[in-house]
DNA sequence: AAAGAAATTAAACAATCGTATAAATCTGCT
DNA sequence: AGCAGATTTATACGATTGTTTAATTTCTTT
């Protein structure tokens, strides 16, 4: 009656999982503790060692697999840029964020690789298959940057030039920077190739 | 002869900020203990409270005060995206890198607050007095979230396509996006404000 | 060379981390 | 009701965290 060997109550199983993603979201990996996780989702902490294993098994099964873009590909690719940002720019304040979640747990070497498989497997590649003219892959992968990078800029850390401008114009300017990466043939000629670094 | 009332050695000090920059930048902020620290630095952990106090003090002693855009600065806006692409290309692997170690830094609200503002004065505020049109402490928001999230994908979580893709590619895409918007009236009639939102 | 200040270290603090074990509670069946 | 198995909890382990205190070494100065 289970999907597990050892493991059991399907209740008790979803309910850490989403207080997982919900407290991986707000604090990061590093950053949550397992008795907190267990604390939110009012069970004893043995009972996340006994479902998920470890904590990497929990975050596995927590995070990676709600990493896709299947909402933002479903609708025209023309208007992909303004679907996108209208999803950025919203807050979801509290519960689980993919986006949020993404960036906030990115820097552990725990996560990462399975962040980048998710991503690769479930957000680039069905993203470049959309996309038409060269360097689909790429250009896919730029798609995430900017969104990402626009996600840890506006909310994590807050910058003030992001967060407290008109919706109106942020929605409009990140809209309009997607799409120009969506759109083929946007960028045929680009700028020079001089090679001028900064120093550390 | 010292610039501290308590502190002293501005050698070992140095030595220690060195070594913070680096590991701060290659594990994070909670990915790294001051013990690590200072083996790196070559002194005792006792040295690193002694100094400055404590790990947040080190961190802002460390990484917030090396945030500026300077370098990039330094020559014609009508070709920056192509010298912020050649600089985002560039592997350093060993030592410290200012915009990989705000990558990994950025998650944990400890750090969060000193980032934001030094963003803001020594980056955002000086690439938008250099730009043209309106909006522009939006626009260098939005630079400043090309590169982070280029970072973050490239380097941080690996994407096999940004890592992988001929660097040539790499960098005209990238310089290509970044002065779309630094170059004023690019985006002058933006897309629609359609409001679709995904579930979570 | 001796003395005193400056600089560094060794050691330990309480707290928290992820994890493992054994006891206790709950649930369903005869 | 009462047993058996499933499910949960209480408790503790060793390791590591940031931080502090006291002892020690190093250096300068008389």
């Amino acid at each position: 009656m289970d999907d597990q060997a050892t493991a059991v109550s399907v209740r008790t199983a979803d309910a850490i999982l989403q207080a997982a993603r919900t407290q991986f979201t707000h604090f990061g990996y590093d950053g949550i503790g397992l008795r907190a996780i267990a604390d939110l989702a009012g069970v004893n902490v043995a009972l996340i060692g006994r479902y998920f294993g470890s904590k990497e098994g929990l975050f596995l099964a927590a995070v990676p697999p709600r990493l896709d873009i299947r909402a933002l590909l479903a609708g025209p690719m023309s208007t992909f840029g303004t679907r996108a940002a209208a999803i950025m720019d919203m807050k979801s304040a509290r519960g689980f964020d993919p986006m949020m979640a993404l960036v906030r747990v990115a820097a552990s070497p725990d996560c990462a690789p399975a962040l980048r498989t998710a991503l690769d497997e479930q957000v680039i590649s069905p993203l470049a298959m959309r996309l038409d003219g060269d360097h689909t892959q790429l250009r896919a992968g730029m798609v995430m940057s900017v969104m990402a990078g626009y996600e840890m800029m506006a909310r994590t850390i807050g910058i003030d030039a992001l967060r407290d401008a008109a919706g109106e114009q942020r929605r409009l300017w990140l809209a309009a920077l997607i799409q120009q990466i969506v759109d083929e043939d946007t960028f045929d000629k680009g700028a020079g190739t001089e090679d001028i670094r900064g120093e550390n």
